[in-house]
DNA sequence: TAAGACATGATATATCGTATCATTAACTTT
DNA sequence: AAAGTTAATGATACGATATATCATGTCTTA
């Protein structure tokens, strides 16, 4: 069993104990975040939606299945590149620590990364030093990865 | 001498020294952020530019002139709300630690930090480990400021 | 003062995202 | 199975952020 079609088996559990639809529209918006392997923007996705499967899709219902991945925590919003990547413990089990993201400038690549919490607490620490409330501590980081770092632009 | 014309005489000392213009335009679009005490859009400074010096002034040039101060490190780009803030160390001499902000998610105050070298330290070797390479240690997190945080939307 | 560099104006267009209303599909209940 | 309800999607319009490009203006310096 592939990687993905492990994940979508997963998803599609996820969705039957939480009482809501994982549609054929849903599960092709997530087969293209898990293929591309890279964050996509909605209008990258639906671009690709429409290559992958000769099948149209208008960009709002794009963001509209993105919006119920994302509450369903089977996807991630990445609020620095305004773009989207699956989870990538989809098909894991255990509970997590609060994602984190390294975002290749260059090409796009994510990685999804758990950070100590002491590393967290820290953090938070200093924030309510300051006199801040820290809502999310997602943390999206500009980085290059490793193929992109060896050849600069 | 006030706040805001101490951070502008600094800035213009930095600029004779670092052999660039602060022009007029560039002093106004500065001094529409050290006055607005908050991070504003490229758009928003354009209206701000405009009420306050009775003279138009196309997004375009704010953009332009926003990417000026960056180069020189009197402003700061938060890419998570597309927005800019006045370095709030302008009129400081002594070298800085990489600035960190805290965003507020309901009124878009801003507070700049900084963070004790061995976090971002400790980030910095999470990053590598994962294969990246952190390009920018410059965190932006997601949070309430202290009078949001005390009435909640 | 003429030449070149730097700064700004003006226009068009790309990209990301939200709002709204109509339509269709799917479940529920009898 | 039919009617009624809810959920999902389509379609259109619009707003905000941002870039590209070419023209024009303004300093600086020899």
């Amino acid at each position: 069993m592939s990687k993905i079609s492990k994940a979508l088996d997963h998803a599609e559990k996820h969705c039957k104990v939480s009482g809501t639809r994982l549609t054929e529209k849903r599960k092709h918006v997530l087969t293209g975040l898990l293929k591309s392997q890279k964050a996509l923007s909605a209008y990258e996705l639906a671009d690709f939606y429409r290559n992958e499967f000769n099948e149209s899709v208008p960009p709002m219902s794009v963001y509209r299945i993105l919006a119920f991945l994302e509450s369903e925590n089977l996807v991630h919003k990445l609020h620095l590149a305004n773009k989207y990547v699956a989870c990538s413990h989809i098909s894991c089990d255990h509970a997590h620590e609060v994602p984190q993201f390294l975002i290749c400038d260059e090409c796009s690549a994510v990685k999804e990364i758990g950070i100590k919490k002491t590393l967290i607490d820290t953090l938070k620490r200093n924030v309510a030093q300051a006199g801040y409330l820290l809502k999310s501590p997602q943390l999206e980081l500009h980085c290059l990865c490793q193929d992109c770092a060896k050849q600069p632009a």
